[in-house]
DNA sequence: GTAAACTACTTTGTGATACAAAGTACATTA
DNA sequence: TAATGTACTTTGTATCACAAAGTAGTTTAC
């Protein structure tokens, strides 16, 4: 489950922030999971510029954490891998989103 | 100087994010100092909850990559370390916050 | 028909980084 | 004058992101 934020000011509230979702990599494979519900690995690929290797590992480590569900099936004789968030994922990228953007508003300029 | 954007769509600019501005605890520090314009070691101790190494080492970083200037003086005995934000420090912060708000705000819900 | 190239990934190695613990250099208090 | 406190910095360690190499199969070229 996502860190709980306990902190009583703003700026605090970047202590408890959810490392998992935080990084940019995985923030990007999040935020399109949320908006298209499920995508395939190829998709990801394409839309993230990430390499093989590397969306595979976020995409390992999403899944430790609940986050995303990971469907492999075949399409034809070929290996297709579908994504898609779980409510986890789901609640801890609103969460993330709405500290952070609590965190980005609240200040001047 | 920061990384520059060269991404078409708001998620993939996620890819160029500033790393130095992105981790948490300097993100917390930059945020500090960009609302109080000037701001002591101590001070930044206590409203971070970082530990002493911690947010040495961070200051260390900021510095060197010129977006913090720190100046360091004695009052009465004791040293006394002050930190303000650098032109170049003021803008990094300035691009990671439109981003980041950029990427957080065009999603649905 | 088999060798080379391609697809769809995963695993491994490495260098960078965040963090805590220990260290430093003094000043103050008991 | 010994112990405690202040204001930090340096060092050690464990984690992590990333790229390169590896795997298992499929398709294409000759």
């Amino acid at each position: 489950m996502p860190p709980k934020p306990t902190r009583s000011n703003d700026l605090q509230s970047l202590t408890d922030i959810d490392k998992l979702v935080h990084e940019p990599a995985r923030l990007m494979i999040l935020a399109y999971l949320y908006v298209v519900e499920s995508a395939d690995f190829i998709f990801l690929i394409r839309q993230t510029d990430l390499t093989w290797g590397n969306l595979s590992a976020h995409i390992s480590k999403l899944e430790a954490a609940g986050y995303v569900e990971v469907t492999k099936e075949f399409v034809g004789k070929k290996p297709h891998t579908m994504l898609s968030l779980t409510a986890e994922g789901r609640a801890a990228f609103r969460t993330y989103r709405q500290n952070m953007k609590r965190v980005l508003d609240d200040l001047p300029d």
